[in-house]
DNA sequence: AGCGAATGATACCCTGTGAGTATTGATCGC
DNA sequence: GCGATCAATACTCACAGGGTATCATTCGCT
């Protein structure tokens, strides 16, 4: 049994009438005659009874028609689903997102506007950290990362492609009754006297790294008191007046309520933001997406970033 | 696409190797290439990616071989379904009842063994007249029915065919405390005294007319005081003791409680239960139905009916 | 009653396509 | 580096499916 055959048959049962069906079909009535003969004899059913004139469908024949006009229309649904998977308009990215990504509104806006405008595909947003990103896109857990390029060093390189998306300052957190709170910047060397709290080398260490050769080349290498393995950790303390903090975010405000964020003038520590992806990777969909967050948050040849119509 | 591409997909599918699928589907491997080629080329999209070393199923092929296995699937449930069909093993039997058949245990008990043996088969059991049935029939709204042979006239006879299943015996109902309520049989002559209840001409016009008949013949035409359009207002009013009825039914017990069933000893009026279908009917199920139906409760040669194994 | 139209079945021919064999190209493992 | 593995390619062949012409039957309209 082929297609041709439940091709045949649904339109000789919707017609009963073989010459009608035939010119829908656009051939000739007897490779109809034929093409049934051999569907009833492989069924061993009468599908249509033979009336004096034309046809009618038999009992196993109606119900036949049934069946088939459910499995003709199923190929036509899985033909087509096939074709927007394949095209990316349909399918399912996993994307890795570091809680520094919700501090973009470029990322933010990115993702909503990818969601608005193909609704098929699914976003599976997972909250994880750079690092677990890194090794989860290697082992094919994820899709495609949201990272600072200061987690991935060379050895990441190969296999996995990147695309800037914009940049995050390094900046200084403080608590707004903090006497530094009010200021437009700060300099390293008026953190010498300040306890400060950065990152956690175990959790970021390629971010840390670049953080403390940056401190130690300003010649003021701050005191840090405190490790903290999250942003929300670490914004939690100076909420609290534990200290001052290291970050590198975007824009000027910080995500509670009671900390300021103060530019740090003589470091000038930048970390570029990126979407990171198997360089493998064919799927269409995820390149739909990187193209589509990638203009969206173009980067600047200049080094900002804008937003692209 | 044909039924062709998708169960060499699928086999490819769920092996991810071309040639031990090629082994399982008994075709050299270049046929799978080339039609798979084919298939991937009509959808437009690459369902298997092609490693260094064999090849891997891509994400759009994965979700497409879920379907084809449901489509295939429901292909050979629909092909089972139209051969059961066809074969009568599945199907609906709209089967009329008049409300005399119930007492005919051959009748009850071929309908639940027909049940029991083809589990497949729907009984449409529908409580119409014996007229109503002819007429049911003969407009294709009943597949089978079980009335009289009274009911039948030749007009009818064209286009319909029957099997007698039993007979039915033309007795007196009497209540209980009639004085004739404890004899072995009574006479037409002794009926000339009673208000007797018949059937009513106008729903049931064969029987009254072979009853009156029968009762001329007899030379003591009964006083009919009543016409009952059933056989359970009959035995209501009997119980009630408004008169003496004149009822075909088999076996000596009636199925009111407080009434008797007597032998009219010079009546002698038999009927033929019957079942009745159309000729042209080519249903395999019908014919199955009225085989076992025949089979079950047959009909001996001699006039009387017994039970076959 | 007879003729023509309608309808599906049959006969016959021909082309396209699907399958087979042999081979290539590429890669992996030892 | 050699042989094994695996899919792709080249080429040939047979047959299945389609087309045209025709038949058999029946129905409708004179």
């Amino acid at each position: 049994m082929e297609l041709r055959h439940l091709r045949y048959f649904r339109a000789i049962g919707r017609e009963e009438h073989f010459g009608r069906a035939a010119i829908a079909l656009r051939v000739a009535q007897p490779a109809l005659t034929r093409q049934i003969r051999d569907l009833e004899a492989e069924l061993g059913v009468e599908l249509f009874e033979r009336l004096p004139r034309g046809v009618r469908l038999s009992a196993a024949g109606r119900a036949f028609l049934d069946d088939v006009e459910e499995i003709l229309s199923q190929v036509d649904r899985a033909a087509d689903r096939a074709r927007r998977m394949g095209s990316g308009h349909l399918g399912t990215i996993r994307v890795g997102l570091s809680e520094i990504a919700a501090a973009y509104d470029f990322i933010s806006r990115g993702l909503l506007h990818f969601r608005e405008h193909e609704p098929g595909v699914a976003l599976d947003l997972r909250s994880m950290g750079s690092v677990l990103q890194i090794a989860a896109l290697k082992e094919g857990a994820l899709d495609v990362g949201i990272v600072y390029d200061a987690h991935i060093d060379d050895r990441d390189a190969e296999g996995l492609e990147r695309a800037p998306l914009g940049f995050g300052e390094t900046m200084l957190a403080v608590h707004e009754n903090h006497p530094l709170a009010a200021r437009e910047s700060v300099t390293m060397a008026e953190l010498a006297e300040q306890p400060v709290l950065g990152p956690a080398r175990a959790t970021a260490r390629g971010y840390y790294d670049r953080l403390m050769s940056a401190c130690i080349e300003s010649g003021n290498a701050p005191h840090f008191v405190q490790e903290c393995t999250t942003h929300s950790i670490l914004f939690s303390l100076v909420s609290v007046g534990m200290g001052v903090g290291l970050v590198t975010t975007a824009g000027s405000r910080a995500p509670v309520p009671n900390v300021r964020l103060v530019p740090i003038a003589d470091l000038g520590l930048r970390f570029e933001v990126l979407l990171v992806w198997r360089a493998l990777d064919r799927s269409a969909a995820l390149r739909r997406f990187v193209e589509m967050m990638v203009d969206h948050a173009s980067v600047l040849p200049g080094g900002g970033h804008a937003r692209a119509g």
